[in-house]
DNA sequence: GTGAATGCAAATTCTTTGCACGAGC
DNA sequence: GCTCGTGCAAAGAATTTGCATTCAC
């Protein structure tokens, strides 16, 4: 049911080098292989497609992902601290609450507030065609 | 009852010299003068007050907007875009509705989409402490 | 072959910083 | 005189780009 990031490249008509294959096949295995509080920025998705091709430039990952971004198949994200982050689009939406001490990520879904977000659009005579919403908390001790 | 960034300053101990003094004006007018709408980067803000004291530097705009944001005195936002934009922190929190289109920016406030933020948080063990909520629309044909 | 993708390094853009000078107490 | 802020220009960090080469069809 779920397509895969190659086939939903394929169905959009991106063009799949060896090289983006490849990073395509990084972004794919994030969360499998990080959990799913993983979200790379460049930097780290240059350096762990460079342990699998070593000759593969950074150049090619900022255009990849941004031609994948523009494809709609990956998310950026500017959560903060300068460098862009991306993770997979999915089909279930889902938004960040981020542990502002350890820097970890937790996805979560409220359907509650998706649709009070499309209301408040409405309100204002606009349809919504994006939204981004970032939790920031610090973990309760315990009780 | 509400304070002015100049008075914010002060109760911060945030000494305000002549440039200071100019950025908080420029900012704390950037509303009366363009409009809700209103965000400006530091290049923006850099512009308006050298209309005003061509002699300052664009370093100060920005060790002065990086000092006062952490005063909690402005808030600071990623926007998509890739440059940080200002206004300055008000009493009454608010979100941003951002026409895809135009750029334009719309203020609201949705105390119920407030109130879920905190419960997704309290659920997954957090108290909230910070939060974004940024909404990008299409205007729908006034019907 | 031709057009698109890549690698490399240089260029851009946004932001921060080192340092000498200047302002205020 | 000291401390802190400022201006300037240089340094940094993140990202983009020009160009020659390489790749895929």
């Amino acid at each position: 049911m779920s397509d895969t990031i190659e086939q939903k490249c394929l169905s959009k008509g991106v063009k799949l080098t060896d090289q983006r294959k490849l990073i395509v096949k990084v972004i794919s295995q994030s969360k499998e292989a990080y959990g799913d509080s993983d979200h790379p920025d460049v930097d780290e998705l240059y350096s762990r497609v460079s342990k699998i091709d070593s000759k593969i430039s950074i150049a090619t990952v900022y255009r990849t992902v941004k031609l994948l971004e523009e494809a709609g198949i990956l998310a950026k994200h500017d959560f903060k601290g300068g460098k862009a982050r991306y993770e997979a689009m999915i089909e279930s939406h889902h938004d960040h609450l981020i542990d502002v001490k350890t820097g970890e990520i937790i996805e979560f879904v409220d359907e509650e507030i998706e649709k009070l977000q499309i209301k408040v659009a409405e309100k204002y005579g606009y349809s919504l065609v994006d939204h981004k919403l970032e939790l920031y908390g610090i973990k309760k001790k315990s009780q």
